[in-house]
DNA sequence: TATGTAAGTGGGAAAGAGTGGGACGAACAA
DNA sequence: TTGTTCGTCCCACTCTTTCCCACTTACATA
């Protein structure tokens, strides 16, 4: 289970230090693409082969699944983990996402995101102001 | 898998390389043609002839059909990829694409398309805007 | 507090990829 | 037949990427 915020630098070679803590769990390829709200999704190979099956299931001859495909395989990377536990950021994902010189790692259950460091804090503020209400939102549909 | 962008110069000579990590899987052989939205696509020639059976089974008497044959077929070329990776765009299809000195190469899963650079960027833009919506619209993804 | 270990960061060297140019051969025109 | 042009193939240079090693900081333990 992947689960802590880590802040780490992104050097001037776009490398990236995945949390030692991830390390086991993410194996050593992975792939990084553009996700929701502004982050960066990182998953496993398997995970990722799974998300991919799913797209192909889409015609290539429909605008909408055609333009969703390119946003994910064409921003998609499959990057090695190096031996001591980096990513590497290719820089139009970086951008993507508006990484500085430093990133904030976050596990999310089964996934890790990468985020800017400043979109993070205000996200994370604008959640905690809405955890109450977010909460019984949630329970009425039964989660917790 | 076919994955990522990549920008590129498409020379004087039109050779565009492709990028180190297509090659293997591209093979010597690909068949560049008119794509849609703008672009070309690139295909190896197994796809090509999987391709080509597929279109040739939709029926002959409907005007449509007709139509996207011929425009696939008849923009199509048979090119080999050089010793060290490169495939030569002739000049109708490089003005189909609108491609400068710059050209942007993207995979798409199985598929590799040749963008200009603008028109990717500009392409890009509109659909990381509506990624949210069409991600709820195709269904969730399982992961996402 | 001192010491050892592990994690994160940074830099250097070697390998690989991308780009450009030149040479060779075929085709066409004079 | 000779000269020119166009296309293709091959080689070389340069820049980027990748791999490996070293340093530093933080944390834990004795």
């Amino acid at each position: 289970m992947l689960i802590g915020e880590y802040t780490h630098t992104l050097d001037d070679k776009n490398r990236l230090s995945m949390p030692s803590r991830f390390r086991q769990e993410m194996g050593k390829k992975v792939v990084v693409t553009p996700g929701l709200d502004g982050c960066l999704f990182v998953f496993t190979s398997s995970q990722w082969k799974a998300i991919a099956e799913r797209l192909s299931e889409s015609s290539m001859l429909q605008s909408d699944s055609r333009s969703f495909n390119r946003y994910m395989f064409a921003g998609a990377v499959e990057t090695d983990v190096d031996s001591i536990g980096r990513i590497l950021i290719p820089d139009f994902l970086k951008e993507r996402a508006s990484l500085g010189s430093k990133a904030v790692v976050i596990g999310v259950q089964d996934r890790v995101e990468i985020w800017n460091e400043k979109a993070w804090l205000e996200y994370k503020k604008g959640v905690e102001k809405r955890a109450d209400s977010l909460a019984e939102k949630l329970g009425g549909i039964g989660v917790l």
